[in-house]
DNA sequence: CTCCAATATCGTTGATCGTCGATAAGCGAA
DNA sequence: TTCGCTTATCGACGATCAACGATATTGGAG
């Protein structure tokens, strides 16, 4: 079994997930959201994003997947709070990435052109 | 005038639009070789990928539209770059979300469950 | 118990994505 | 010029996504 390189895959796809659990706009919205209110907040976030309460519902259930967010029953409602640790894999590639090695790219003769 | 709203809606996109440009394993991958191989890349990344060539040469395209690379023309080949600046937006909401104000949601009744 | 409010789930529909093979375009070499 | 190599573009197809309305489920109030 190849432990190696299957953990390369999982984990590029592990970051592409993360990736893609905040690839739309109401999801980000709602991460902006749940930042700014402190309190406990149900409903209000379908109010606010203006979408069919079935939407938001999928929107909260794949930011809950993800685990960038977590919900607490509360009664009848449910509580939502942010959990941005799951965002670790993501934040460590993104930090790993350096703009560039200047002129390490396509040798001296390149620079000709101005 | 409302360039607050118009604003935040344009920045919510954005954000999604970048967060798109990482959520498949395969740019996750091209980023990553992009990172270890200072010199000049071309079509080596077709190999490594394993996929059709018109498919990464799709991928880079986002990558290319999304700003996080830059392909320099190098004769015959094209090489690419990282330019991960254009990936601050993001990282600038994702720095900011706090994991939660711990017993900030659904008030004091809810704590007796413990 | 019944009723009401909040949330989740189901089924569908239109749009976008990922992938491929085939083909075109650009550029150096001969 | 023509030849060969590298990259981009063009359909086309299947898969996934986003959105909705309608319906089920859950839990408190009366």
């Amino acid at each position: 079994m190849q432990i190696r390189s299957d953990d390369r895959q999982t984990r590029d796809a592990e970051i592409a997930a993360l990736a893609k659990a905040l690839s739309h706009p109401a999801r980000i919205r709602i991460l902006r959201m749940l930042q700014a209110a402190p309190g406990c907040i149900g409903g209000e976030i379908v109010e606010a994003i203006g979408l069919a309460q079935s939407t938001v519902s999928e929107h909260l259930r794949i930011l809950k997947a993800a685990g960038v967010i977590s919900g607490e029953i509360d009664g009848p409602r449910i509580c939502y709070a942010l959990t941005p640790a799951a965002l670790a894999p993501l934040t460590d590639l993104i930090s790993g990435l350096t703009p560039s090695p200047a002129g390490a790219c396509c040798l001296p003769a390149a620079k000709d052109i101005t």
